[in-house]
DNA sequence: GCGACAG
DNA sequence: ATCTTGTCGC
């Protein structure tokens, strides 16, 4: 897919948060999406300690979860790791795997949270507005926010509240595990999010995009 | 000033 | 994220 020119890529986290601030207006929380018939999950990996960032991308066919397309690709890390500016670090990469693309997915999955946020402006939020597609952060752990604890009960999830905006939800994806923090990231409400990414996750804990994806990024 | 802190 | 083997548990 062809992939837009981006703002310039800053150097400092004080200039991100500049990018942020200028970005954060433009991200849509409704539903904006049509027939879901491809998602995509998107994962990072590093190679060479670090020195090397590489993006991986699994289209899956919706909702049957079958794999029909991936890319890889690999480029110079440019950016340090900084709680609330991961988008920065990885998302270079990650549309270089966008760019090798046939046709654009539907739906994306990315690794770590969407408005979930500081600025509300996480990795899900940042790379869903620059490609214009619906998006959605799936993380693995808490960066900003509070919740009760959520049932024991597959589905069952909680409001993430972060200064007194509900900015995500703590969903249990399966019985016996940590649940994953939902978030939604641009063109999608958090509901229809959550229903994703359940419809999306069959045996394990992750999704099977975000599973397919981060095989492809580790090796 | 003191912690917290996606991947 | 990554450095790293076997191992405990369903």
């Amino acid at each position: 897919m062809k992939i837009q020119q981006q703002h310039p890529w800053p150097a400092t986290a004080e200039e991100a948060t500049i990018i942020q601030q200028q970005l954060r207006g433009d991200i849509i929380k409704e539903d904006q999406l049509g027939a879901v018939q491809r998602v995509a999950g998107v994962d990072v990996g590093f190679e060479e300690g670090g020195t090397i960032t590489r993006a991986a991308i699994a289209v899956l066919s919706f909702p049957e979860l079958q794999l029909v397309e991936h890319a890889i690709a690999r480029r110079p890390t440019t950016f340090p790791y900084i709680p609330g500016f991961l988008s920065f670090r990885e998302i270079p990469a990650v549309l270089d795997a966008l760019e090798q693309i046939a046709t654009p997915p539907d739906l994306l999955l990315c690794d770590g949270h969407g408005i979930a946020h500081p600025r509300r402006m996480g990795i899900a939020a940042h790379l869903g507005l620059l490609v214009n597609l619906p998006a959605v952060g799936v993380g693995k752990s808490l960066l900003v926010g509070k919740h009760d604890e959520v049932p024991e009960e597959r589905g069952a999830w909680q409001p993430l509240q972060h200064r007194g905006e509900t900015v995500g939800a703590v969903l249990r994806t399966r019985v016996g595990t940590k649940p994953l923090y939902i978030s939604l990231g641009h063109r999608i409400s958090l509901l229809t999010a959550i229903d994703y990414v359940m419809r999306c996750t069959t045996k394990w804990r992750l999704p099977e995009t975000t599973r397919h994806a981060h095989k492809l990024a580790s090796g």
